[in-house]
DNA sequence: TGATTTATTTCGATAGTCAAACTAATTTTA
DNA sequence: TAAAATTAGTTTGACTATCGAAATAAATCA
């Protein structure tokens, strides 16, 4: 590995990792304080997964959340009786279950789009175009960098 | 909120997404993976939370955490049993757990910082100086904006 | 000293996870 | 085309982490 890039490396280090521990925990408590305190961030990253207008199937959700199927179930069975998903046995294959949303599920799911924008935006408070750019990038690199950990 | 900085916000938003929730997955795995299968994520947090020199006391650990006190308790059985963290009871205050790590807690508390240390390089990756300037300031936007959200 | 506060622990209940066994639907193969 | 294998999802049982309430013990206040 090279010279570090800043002096104060250490300092971007531990400003980045206060992030990542500070983050979840604070979608967490923003979902109990607000009107959809019956869900977990754990179950808000299902309603995610499945999204707005994909119609996946339960398995396809459970890879994306690293959930194993008996688990998933559980996970599913959870959002039906809150309200938040619906279940419908695929007329192709009738062992498919395919997820979609329900009113409810759509409106949480964009107030934590919402939140995820502010995060973006504040991200890039006060940037020029192209420092903004700059920051993309970075951000992009660290995708890269994940995605290549994942494969091995 | 004034006009987006990039033309692409929602891709730059859909990968700031994507680290959230494939970071603390791969941090998982990871340490399923190592000589230190034996605790999970959680438990890597309250091994970073105790960190190196501090002696810090139990109830200062859950509040970093944000684990209740009977929580933390069992946490700590958990990881003494394991041989990562040492309870001792303060001289001054005989009421109070201090908290240390043991020389196998060291390991994995500098392992895991290894880990993070690999996450920043690689978001400087391919970064002149002046950018990584940049990529620092936007971290520290979001480190400020979510200190802000903690407050309120 | 007696009452109150503080730090931690214990206990009982609950929720989420996994692995293994199981059901039902579809595809392969002989 | 009937039997075997595969696939998608569910059920069950065991286990673990969490919480809230009550208990314990030490320190401080009045």
């Amino acid at each position: 590995m090279n010279e570090p890039l800043l002096e104060d490396f250490e300092e971007l280090n531990n400003e980045l990792v206060s992030v990542f521990n500070n983050v979840m925990w604070i979608e967490e408590a923003a979902l109990k304080q607000s009107y959809f305190s019956d869900i977990t961030l754990k179950d808000m990253h299902t309603i995610d997964a499945i999204s707005m207008y994909s119609e996946k199937s339960a398995s396809q959700v459970a890879k994306i959340i690293h959930l194993t199927p008996s688990a998933m179930t559980t996970a599913i069975d959870r959002l039906v009786d809150k309200g938040y998903i619906e279940r419908r046995r695929s007329n192709t294959d009738r062992r498919v279950v395919r997820l979609g949303l329900t009113h409810k599920g759509r409106v949480v799911y964009r107030a934590h789009q919402g939140f995820h924008r502010d995060l973006t935006h504040n991200l890039l408070d006060n940037m020029q175009p192209s420092e903004a750019e700059t920051v993309k990038r970075a951000i992009h690199n660290l995708v890269s960098y994940l995605a290549n950990v994942i494969k091995q």
